[in-house]
DNA sequence: ACGAATTTCGAATGCCGTTCGAAACCGGTT
DNA sequence: AACCGGTTTCGAACGGCATTCGAAATTCGT
């Protein structure tokens, strides 16, 4: 009853993810698209999801796990490296940021699912459960407290927590307002470079956490 | 002709400016409503905006030009107020993000316009000239530049752009994704007070354009 | 006061997401 | 092999949406 574990909810699921990665815009994404992609009937998103929109969010949460992972992964290289010293402050930095923006540049990954997922959260009303328990869920980032706490000592969790969300304040303008960035920065930065991208934010987000 | 300096498409800029500032989601501003607060029917939207879409364009350029008149006056202060030598760097700052902090905390402001503008362009296709317009127009964060330079001398033209891009992107997650703040700083700072917010945020951005 | 141009209106169009009852399907029991 | 309850699929609705368009109404220069 109702169950996503089901072969239709699978195929929706990835159908809806498909459609996302290819969409210009959010209105592309229609429940009778998602259906017949998936080789079934509209009616089926909402007897297997209950709407269109909770549909998106488990594929958003799918995504938003398998990036995580990555983050997390980076994360504990850089922490092992060190041991049992604090890790590279750089390094720490490129583990917060780095996926966000080599998934955003890679044309094959399903980054663009998280910003639409993002935008539609606020097209609806933000506070409904299912978007809240993905958009609140933070253990991923406090995950990097701890060692950016023994990179600087003398800041407390609040002072950390700030500074971490600055941060994703950055990645987020980078990754979506590109044409901003574009023009603001005179067109002068590679921005389809990953590398360097990470390196530019390296170099304004580290000073944060130095005296 | 579909003139927007009708007295009917005033009416129906103010209806949709206000429809805006009380709505919660997106989805809640439709032609009809924007219609009857206004007097009108839906199809005067289209006579004279050519679309909803560019109607919404259309308020939020007002809008815009009154947020970028404040933060232009408060630079022209800072500048002149240490007139010849370089003005005081904390002071620019929040010339560049304090009007955006204070009137998203302002509940008579007109704040909502602009993100749930920024949230419509990317729900539709965020390309369409009617919305590069107004996003790619940074002429009001391009004054804040030669400033800037002479705070940083050290630092070129694409730094400093650099610079004031993540700034914006503190201030964007700042007052767009307030629920993450709170958690991520444990609710330990007063989001509903401007001035501690920008303190913060001057606390965090300054360090960029410091050796 | 007339006529052309501008503005308003209301019905119709084609989308959209969702609902609902009937049909189909499935695995286990007689 | 026939049956059956629970699960899934389907297709025809429904109401709401933005927008179009031709006809009515209004405005305004003459």
């Amino acid at each position: 009853m109702h169950g996503r574990t089901n072969l239709t909810a699978m195929r929706l699921m990835d159908a809806c993810e498909h459609l996302l990665c290819e969409a210009e815009a959010l209105e592309d994404l229609t429940a009778r698209r998602i259906a017949i992609e998936a080789h079934a009937t509209p009616s089926a998103i909402s007897y297997h999801f209950g709407s269109q929109e909770e549909l998106v969010a488990a594929v958003a949460e799918r995504v938003y796990r398998r990036l995580n992972a990555e983050r997390l992964s980076l994360l504990r290289k850089a922490a092992d490296r060190r041991a049992p010293d604090p890790p590279d402050l750089d390094e720490v930095i490129a583990a917060l940021v780095g996926p966000s923006i080599r998934w955003s540049l890679d044309p094959t990954s399903s980054y663009p699912v998280l910003s639409h997922f993002t935008s539609m959260a606020k097209t609806h009303r933000e506070r409904a459960p299912h978007y809240r328990r993905i958009i609140d869920n933070v253990e991923h980032h406090r995950a990097f407290v701890p060692h950016l706490k023994r990179i600087a000592p003398w800041l407390d969790d609040v002072d950390i927590g700030w500074r971490l969300n600055c941060a994703l304040g950055i990645r987020s303008q980078v990754t979506r307002s590109r044409s901003r960035t574009e023009v603001l920065t005179n067109y002068s930065i590679d921005l389809d470079d990953p590398e360097i991208v990470i390196a530019r934010m390296v170099e304004v987000i580290a000073p944060m956490f130095r005296r």
